[in-house]
DNA sequence: ATAGTAAAAGACCTTTTTGTCTTTTATAAA
DNA sequence: TTTATAAAAGACAAAAAGGTCTTTTACTAT
């Protein structure tokens, strides 16, 4: 479904919110190391997060990754939107340059239902209500 | 949705299905250029879809590509899983090593059923019945 | 103040995907 | 039976994605 990139943001984002939610704000060595992903990698993707203002960033001793509680949630699609763009989300599955009723693709007619769909599941699901869905033993068996 | 890979072989397969029904039977060349993919890619992709038996091919002059009119046709699906693998087909969203219903990831509830529709309709929908969508003004504008 | 800590930045590397070029092999038409 | 033609094969190269390593900057607790 997702690249890497976007998956690593995804439960990068998500192991924040868990974090935060016990008052505790993690930093990228205890990201990495828990949702599985590599250090340096999960590093620059973050630091792509706090450019966007999705999350804010602390140095120092004590310090990490935290979202500003005063904002409102985050949903899946803005990220997907950062990291894989609009054409992941709106593109023509048969690779039309661009996916329009007027000239639809054979495809078409039955693809963009399921499409909106999908949409619509990621821009009600938040980073936040993900969060909320995991659970306390939070390392997955990833790859 | 797909990679280029991917797309070059659906549309390549309707190109050739569609003057198929011409009674023609098309060669690399004239595929390529039609369907907008790059010559020798395109002759590696179609040289997959040949030893998989998807496709039937003929050397020599006059050669070209052709589908055995006495086989069932082909879905879009079986494409798909040759060159993306199942993973594409069935994996987990969040990424989890695999998608199960005992483990589910915060995702699984919401898209499984997004995927299942997803993959019902490239089980159904087939090269045959997408060429017999496709109009004579057959190169639309890719890229 | 300063020492230790953690994010930010950026150079660099590897693998995969995508695309190109050339040679070989098979075939059919003349 | 030769010749033109078209697929098959495979070496090579560019671009994108994925990943690593080192240095710099900022902050905080002592
Ligand atoms: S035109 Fe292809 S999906 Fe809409
Ligand atoms: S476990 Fe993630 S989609 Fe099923």
């Amino acid at each position: 479904m997702f690249n890497k990139e976007t998956e690593y943001a995804i439960r990068g984002l998500i192991y924040i919110q868990f974090q935060n939610d016990l008052n505790l704000i993690p930093n990228i060595n205890e990201i990495a190391l828990n949702i599985d992903a590599p250090q340096h990698f999960m590093a620059k993707i973050l630091q792509k997060m706090v450019r966007q203002n999705f999350i804010n960033s602390q140095k120092g001793k004590g310090g990490g990754f935290y979202f500003d509680k005063t904002k409102p949630e985050l949903p899946l699609i803005e990220i997907i939107l950062l990291i894989e763009g609009d054409k992941k989300v709106n593109g023509c599955a048969y690779g039309l340059n661009k996916c329009d009723n007027n000239n639809p693709c054979p495809l078409h007619n039955q693809y963009v239902p399921i499409r909106e769909a999908i949409n619509k599941l990621f821009s009600e699901e938040t980073i936040q209500s993900m969060a909320a869905k995991s659970h306390i033993d939070f390392k997955a068996p990833f790859v």
